[in-house]
DNA sequence: CAAATTATTTAAGTATGCTTAAATTTGTAA
DNA sequence: TTACAAATTTAAGCATACTTAAATAATTTG
């Protein structure tokens, strides 16, 4: 069986592979991971024998199927976790991250089908990300766009945020931001890089880094 | 922080000394936790200079007051998961034990206390064991005996019943005993020692090893 | 009460998962 | 293309948590 670290390690991984290319980096992975990179190699050489990545000297990691697979399973467990503390504890959205990040190692395939049945078998987290079915597939057809990429004047919906962060979150439900919400892009300051957005009339400013963190889909009026 | 098996340690202790008397002895703990009695004396020795417990070499383990609040929190974690999940996902009797043995060390005092409201603050676990609220106080006068001390003709009430055998649940609930349930002790078999009990006007046969793991109390009529 | 048995501890070894520091490889820039 | 810098691996060491086998303490029994 896989423990929490390995679990932890494929996750980073698998997370890591989406947006750059197929291979990920020894030190892109230590960074993601808090940890140095001799950690990295050794648990690579560990996974590798597991048949779980490809890992070549130097050049980096490739997540493997049956790596890809536990992945999948603990990113599905971390998802359905986060909304069902939301549907049944009335926990809010920038709590449930951290508790997930736990629980995620501690829950049996049959407790998570379960909480998918209660759920009545989402598609998406309550940060917008999809949810892997019992079978790792998405059913959710992503159209979204990094707020990196949005174009001032324009209007779009926000459809997903980046959950790790309880900060940008708790800054988010603040100014009124919540899934689904509608936000006109006012400006973009070219000093800092950051954004001005209307939201319910008012104007607030969001700094590049938050920015990294925000999807968004064009609203076509 | 307690690792979780720092905090299994404290929960087997813990429990051990509630049924025998005050001092535990590295073969039963060994006994209980399925190691060896090495791997108790390395870990009494660490617990012993955390402050958690007193250790006496060749003595035996007392449980300290931190171990105790340690020990305590765990089983506060493990008893309201059990309760939570019948409630929420319609797990049953059976099921539940072996998802909170997990879930008990991948939950914050946050959410812990999140599900305690939830629940309005339950007195009692599923299985009749008692709930410590969130200052670690029992509040449920225990009222039983355990079935090998019952006499035969009366009548009593089943409170209680182990929770770690899922055999012993499912059987029990095969023959339609639950919390609260009604039963009269009609025979007890010197040969093997085994009981013969009347539920809803059947009869039917506890072994002697089942019988360790129910407790009763007695129906005044 | 001494011998035998049982309980417990010590010693040595293993696996996981991390660290720092030194060595090596790779990529890049003069 | 060589030399430097950055990335990566190796080596040595540490903490946790286990094991088996040998040594020692405690208890029981004749």
């Amino acid at each position: 069986m896989a423990t929490i670290s390995k679990e932890n390690y494929l996750k980073a991984i698998y997370g890591l592979t989406k947006t750059d290319s197929e291979i990920v980096s020894a030190s892109a992975l230590a960074k993601e991971l808090c940890v140095t990179n001799a950690a990295i190699t050794e648990m690579a050489n560990r996974l590798s024998e597991q048949g779980l990545i490809e890992y070549r000297k130097y050049k980096g990691i490739k997540i493997l199927a049956e790596g890809k697979k536990i992945a999948i399973g603990v990113l599905r467990k971390h998802r359905l976790w986060e909304l069902f503390l939301i549907e049944t504890l009335d926990l809010n959205w920038s709590e449930v991250h951290n508790e997930a990040e736990k629980l995620e190692h501690s829950t049996t395939e049959f407790l998570i089908d379960k909480i998918d049945e209660y759920l009545n078998f989402p598609i998406l987290d309550p940060h917008g990300s999809p949810i892997p079915n019992k079978d790792g597939i998405y059913r959710h057809k992503a159209d979204n766009i990094s707020m990196n990429n949005c174009e001032v004047g324009k209007k779009y919906t926000v459809v997903k945020v980046n959950d790790r962060n309880p900060e940008l979150i708790k800054y988010l439900s603040q100014i009124n931001i919540s899934l689904n919400k509608e936000i006109k892009i006012n400006d973009r300051l070219v000093f800092d890089g950051s954004i001005i957005i209307e939201v319910d009339g008012k104007n607030h400013s969001l700094s590049e880094k938050l920015i990294d963190n925000i999807f968004l889909s064009e609203l076509k009026s």
